[in-house]
DNA sequence: CGCGACTTTGAACTGAATCAATTTTGGTGG
DNA sequence: CCACCAAAATTGATTCAGTTCAAAGTCGCG
């Protein structure tokens, strides 16, 4: 098989991009998407695991994902790219690399101010992506905090599920979704062997499987469950138990 | 004493206003002020534990911070709001609750898009406010994912101290951080006794103390060497072992 | 066939949670 | 100024979820 077989190329013209409804640029009216072309300053084709230096691009094929190195050689994901979203290599210390072959549209950002700056629709659905972006990092940040290593894969499966669905990538028994045990793990702050026992144990129950880069949901009900803390107590016992003021 | 000593009235202009320079609304030059008058919708005072319903404000005066529960009756914190921030409620089912006696200007989100639609220097300041919030939660979600609980008090305090010091509310020895260890410890995903442990060794080392609403650095260098993961192995060695492509 | 990447399993170990008091602090009212 | 109470901080003992270390097992592929 040719080294080059799972290398989507883009079209040519943002007027016939598959991901645009899911996108950015889901704003401009298809009779006035010939005005972004001149943001568009290239597209880029890349292989799993390669490192992506362009500082702010669209994703329209393969899966990406940003992190961080801890100066104990470890890594932390901090968030997962699928094909429509807006990534910027931020100046932070973050890292972006492709998950699979992947290939992604680049954006002058220079271009895209000057177009948000003329255009305030087009600024909103910047912004809109940013708020997104951090509700998203707020759940991740309350799974790390407060659910054990069930939940946070239940929950992020979930993430993901849901994210897929509505760019029409999934339907409601599962997914494509290419993660390696190893993301999961870096992702969710757990070992990948104790990220391998909570799959194992999904799979076990009939919740949910995740198996030659598809993820299978036989259980709904059971994955939400888990993910919101399976047995809730009584709803009159909700009270926060610390910090009660 | 009375109940309303701590409440800081806001100025009745924002030409006096003493956050601005720190604030959403730091790119207005001083001879524009008076056009954000319509901006504000409001002030509120509030007191320590309230909750905070305003949808979009900036706090002036106090710390308030953001939350949920978890469905076992535990919260996580997900952010701390000090004086100059902006803040949202978001749509999602955050809480906002103030931290401390504090009072904020509520402004106008319809009128607040208008005047950003007029101003992109506005809506590039706002855009920066979404873009530091993102960066502060990727910092934190690798706090929770990859450092121990001294690590974690030790980046959070760091955090806090450095925000603190941009708007000339901290020397380099220390701060007002009126954090109880209970904030600590929602916040950074430890239990209350956990979080308590963690400061008595920073304390017992020497290097640090939060106190009666007061934080002071003792050793600095000790602080960020336990926030950046304390000893370095030589840098040969930095290479991920995880997800090693 | 054989190698490398990935997954799985087991056992020992440990950081942090939990449970259970006890002490300290700050504020309140006398 | 002092006694008192609730909130907050602290300490100790026990337990447990998750890590670490060590080996196999599995799969795709050249």
């Amino acid at each position: 098989m040719s080294r080059n077989a799972n290398l989507t190329p883009l079209p040519g013209s943002c007027a016939a991009c598959a991901v645009r409804p899911f996108a950015l640029f889901r704003v401009i009216p298809q009779a006035r998407v010939g005005e972004i072309a001149r943001i568009r300053s290239g597209v880029r084709l890349v292989r799993a695991g390669d490192a992506i230096l362009d500082s702010i691009f669209t994703m329209y094929a393969g899966w990406a994902f940003s992190w961080t190195a801890t100066p104990d050689g470890r890594r932390q994901v901090l968030d997962f790219h699928l094909p429509g979203d807006l990534v910027e290599r931020s100046e932070d210390a973050a890292e972006v690399e492709a998950l699979t072959d992947s290939s992604f549209c680049i954006l002058s950002r220079e271009r895209l101010c000057a177009f948000m700056g003329r255009d305030p629709g087009l600024a909103m659905s910047y912004v809109d992506g940013l708020t997104r972006d951090r509700a998203r990092m707020r759940e991740r940040l309350t799974s790390l905090g407060r659910r054990d290593a069930a939940g946070r894969v239940a929950h992020l499966l979930l993430e993901l599920h849901g994210r897929l669905l509505r760019r029409g990538g999934a339907d409601a028994r599962g997914a494509a979704v290419p993660l390696k045990q190893a993301h999961l793990a870096d992702a969710l702050g757990l070992s990948v062997e104790h990220a391998n026992r909570a799959l194992a144990a999904l799979r076990k129950d009939g919740v949910a499987t995740l198996n030659k880069g598809r993820l299978e949901i036989m259980d709904r009900t059971a994955l939400e469950d888990l993910a919101g803390w399976a047995g809730l107590p009584p709803p009159e016992s909700l009270a926060p138990q610390t910090l009660a003021g």
